[in-house]
DNA sequence: ATAAAAACCGACTGAGCGCTCAGTCTAATC
DNA sequence: GATTAGACTGAGCGCTCAGTCGGTTTTTAT
């Protein structure tokens, strides 16, 4: 085996992404940050220009980890009609921002957002990783609007839009523990269910088709 | 007339509030409150104990400014069906979040519920407010059950819950202006009746009755 | 007019911060 | 063995910040 101790670098970014989200950005003191991972400051400068580079740099692994992981989802979505597709989305959602609960913590950050008004860099990633969670979202209201399961009034981006709003809020909610939000699981699938689904009794207007459909 | 110059406290509370919801709590600097109000650093902390006092009076005052007016709209929502009244308690919500923008984004700074967690009046407060506008969804929703309008299926509180969550996510959204949501009003509105909607056919089944409903 | 109280002032303090830099240590290269 | 380059160090610098303090002005009560 080679390298099994992991680098000073990686050490950082990970203790940087455990601080960032417990604590925020701006309560995080380098100096903390050195005796967690037993890096002296000076190393820390070294490897990164400055503390705002280490957040950049986190955001970057975020995206390159969580959307190629969005993708693989999106590809193994079993073929049932698309109001299943979306409530099996919003269950996805809420699952990932449950496990990676300190990367998700960042994306509610106000700093990323005013980091993101003065730096292009951080708009683009922002935008590129809520772009993909929507396109998840959107692609299914397609699908269901279709195959006749989901009702074609309203766009599916903008039905997109909304129901990723209330899946986000409602990972705020448990984020901020103001109100127990684990017990309303199923009331939420239920509304998305509600809010969406065809009942002009055309509902069956057309199956999914057996011919693999052109991407 | 008298005292028509506001006092210096008055001044500082004023600004406080424009400055940590315009940058944030923890950025914004007591010398900037002091430039800004035209007090000595000295005047604010014989008004204010601290930093966090300042923080703590201006959430008390939101509480006993905001909360009275979503009572005085409680009191005055016109006699609809229920689901005509949660659309319309979703639009004043809205509105509210418009026009005082201000107060709003402090509820939604880290720092509330950072200070939450440590200091019981914060949390006090903060619950209180949340309840109220939860309650106010609430009542219209169970309004909406009784007289048809609403599908039973759900519990009105849990329903409340997720309404609003689904409408403070829109505001969220607007103040990061990540997406223009203004475009989504009517979509929202339109959700959230087919959420709520009920359509089992014993729609009608009881009517607004003319007599007073006991409190 | 006088005394007491309340409001106000701004220079100052000390702690904490992000960041620098002169220099050490390690391991590969010649 | 000498040279070199990259990883690493930690004392310390410049600065910002919340909060203090001794003193002055303004208001109120007598």
């Amino acid at each position: 085996m080679r390298k099994t101790t992991i680098n000073k670098k990686d050490a950082i970014i990970q203790a940087a992404t455990f601080l960032f989200a417990r604590k925020g950005y701006k309560d995080t003191a380098m100096g903390e940050l050195s005796r967690m991972t037993g890096a002296a400051e000076g190393t820390i400068f070294y490897h990164f220009k400055n503390k705002q580079e280490i957040f950049l740099t986190i955001l970057r692994n975020l995206k390159e980890d969580i959307l190629p992981e969005f993708e693989r989802y999106r590809k193994t979505a079993s073929k049932k009609t698309g109001l299943d597709m979306v409530e099996e989305t919003v269950a996805f959602y809420l699952y990932m921002t449950k496990s990676r609960e300190d990367l998700f913590s960042l994306l509610h950050q106000r700093y990323a957002y005013e980091l993101a008004e003065t730096n292009p860099e951080c708009r683009e990633i922002l935008e590129a990783i809520y772009d993909c969670f929507i396109d998840i979202f959107e692609r299914a209201i397609d699908t269901g609007q279709r195959d006749g399961s989901i009702d074609p009034a309203i766009t599916a981006r903008k039905s997109a839009l909304i129901v990723f709003s209330l899946a986000d809020s409602m990972v705020r909610f448990r984020m901020n523990n103001l109100y127990d939000v684990g017990a309303l699981y199923k009331e939420l699938i239920e509304s998305c269910q509600r809010m969406l689904e065809n009942r002009t009794g055309t509902q069956e207007r057309q199956k999914p088709q057996a011919t693999a459909t052109p991407e």
